[in-house]
Formats: C-alpha cells, sequence, structure tokens
DNA sequence: TGTCGATATATCTGCATCCGATATATCTAT
DNA sequence: ATAGATATATCGGATGCAGATATATCGACA
C-alpha cells in the first residue's frame, strides 16, 4: 500500500458521506458539500458527475430519474430545475464509506506521527 | 479552492516533516517513511526522487553531496552505498511545512463534518 | 572470484484524477 | 425578453502516482 491512502479520492468519501445522510441529485450534493464546509470546498459539475457514474457502475450509488410534474408544482418548493437524477446508497456503498471513513482515520493517525515530530523545533541548522 | 485541500501532495508534507527532525539523504528518507508508518507507507523512488528535486529548485530544501571516504571508512557505520546527497530543510521549506500542516489539520476539521453525519445510521432505505 | 542482495540516485511512461471550459436545457424573476 | 440560477453531462490540459528501467557501489557468502 502506497501512500496515497491520504488522498486516493477524497471527493469520494465526501459524496459517499452526504450520500449516507439520505437519498440526493448531483446539483443538491455540490451545494451540500460548499454549504458543509462553509465554502472553503466545492465540487465542479466536470468532478461529480463522472464520480456519480463511476460510483453507479460500482453499485455504490443507485440512480434514479424523477417524475416531473410540468405543470402543478403545488407543494411549496421554490425549487429550481427538472430533469433531476436522484442517487441513494446502496448497502454495497455503506459497506465502502466504511471502509474509507476507517482508512482515512489509521492513515491521520500515521500521519500524526510524522507531523508530531516535525512540530518540535528538532532541527540544527536552517540554511 | 477546490476540495483537493485533502491530498494535494500528502508526500510532500510527509517528506518535508522527515527533514524537520533533521538532514537525511533520499534513500534514508523513504526507509524513515517505511519505519514510522510500519509498513503501511512507501514512497517509491520514482515518486521520491523528482519531488527532492523539485523541493530543491523550489528552495524548501538545499542539497549537498557528502565527501566519500573512497578507502579507510574507519568509524562504525556499517552503512552502504556511497554517493549520498543530504537534504536540509530551508526556512522557506520550514515555512510551507508550518503551512501545510495548518491546512492538513483544518481540512481533517472540515472532513469530521461530513464523516460524523455519515457515522450515524440517519439514512432512510437501502436498496 | 563471482554472484547476489541491499544501498543509492535518477528518468521514463502509462494511468488516473482534478477541474476549468464547454454544451444543452429548464425554470424563476425582473 | 433577458438574465441568472438550476440541472446534467462531456472534453481536454495539467498534474501526480507508482511501476519499470538504468546505472553504480558495497558487503556477504560460497
Amino acid at each position: 500500500m502506497a501512500m496515497s491512502d491520504l488522498q486516493t479520492d477524497g471527493t469520494e468519501l465526501v459524496v459517499l458521506s452526504v450520500l449516507a445522510q439520505g437519498p440526493q441529485y448531483g446539483y443538491a450534493i455540490s451545494k451540500r458539500v460548499a454549504a458543509l464546509s462553509d465554502g472553503a470546498w466545492s465540487i465542479g459539475a466536470g468532478q461529480l458527475y463522472p464520480l456519480l457514474s463511476k460510483l453507479e457502475k460500482a453499485k455504490l450509488v443507485s440512480a434514479s430519474w424523477d417524475e416531473v410534474k410540468a405543470e402543478g408544482r403545488d407543494e411549496g418548493d421554490a425549487g429550481g430545475g427538472r430533469r433531476r437524477k436522484w442517487y441513494r446508497l446502496t448497502a454495497k456503498g455503506r459497506q465502502r464509506l466504511d471502509q474509507r471513513i476507517e482508512a482515512h482515520r489509521r492513515a491521520t493517525a500515521v500521519l500524526e506521527r510524522f507531523i508530531g515530530g516535525a512540530d518540535v523545533d528538532a532541527h540544527g541548522g536552517v540554511a
């Protein structure tokens, strides 16, 4: 296992986490990421949709287009455009998420060993 | 700022951390990473040397070849091959390391918000 | 003496990912 | 009518990862 545990698709972990809180459609996912991170993170469309496709092919999520009420729309949702594709986590996706969370915690713990050593001002000469 | 804060060269952070504990040459750095991570991580030569070159060009580290004692070698070092290139952290490199550490801590804190939500079994149907 | 494995540095290259740009279309508000 | 937000999707340049390859020295063992 190479160093890449630190990174290997951090986006996947975040998207899977959002989906663990309930079904969402793509655009809402990107908004949720921005909101939960206070604008610090953003997932662009060019990254999100390929990722969702990949997750769908891997059966980590299942997807379905919603019924479009062309007119009507009596409900109070001020919501936007139609043609929404909803994604929900599969059991397999939930397992993957748990794996990724555990891998992340392990990687963070290991990294702390490196950082901990570096935090202390323990070096001699600085050129 | 995109999601890539989570990753953006985790290798650089690790190498800089190792160098913060004192000057090292390339091969020793890769061994130290393996040792400190209990073999969980490894930095291949194909990744390490280009990175060290990059860090040197960016003046984050300074490098110098050691004097080779062709014969002699009275000291007790059982050490291996010659032609060692030693790297040491510069002041600029130390600053970069501190930045990277802080960025990592921020990113980890944000990620915990996502994971924290996902940790709780708070989703409805699993397909 | 001869060969093997470890030490040591370095480049090349295939693959995947990141993410800005582009395309299309609908809905809301002014 | 026009602009901006909503919504999905693909393309392509830039970058990074990591295995393969190349070269050379040193210690150990038969």
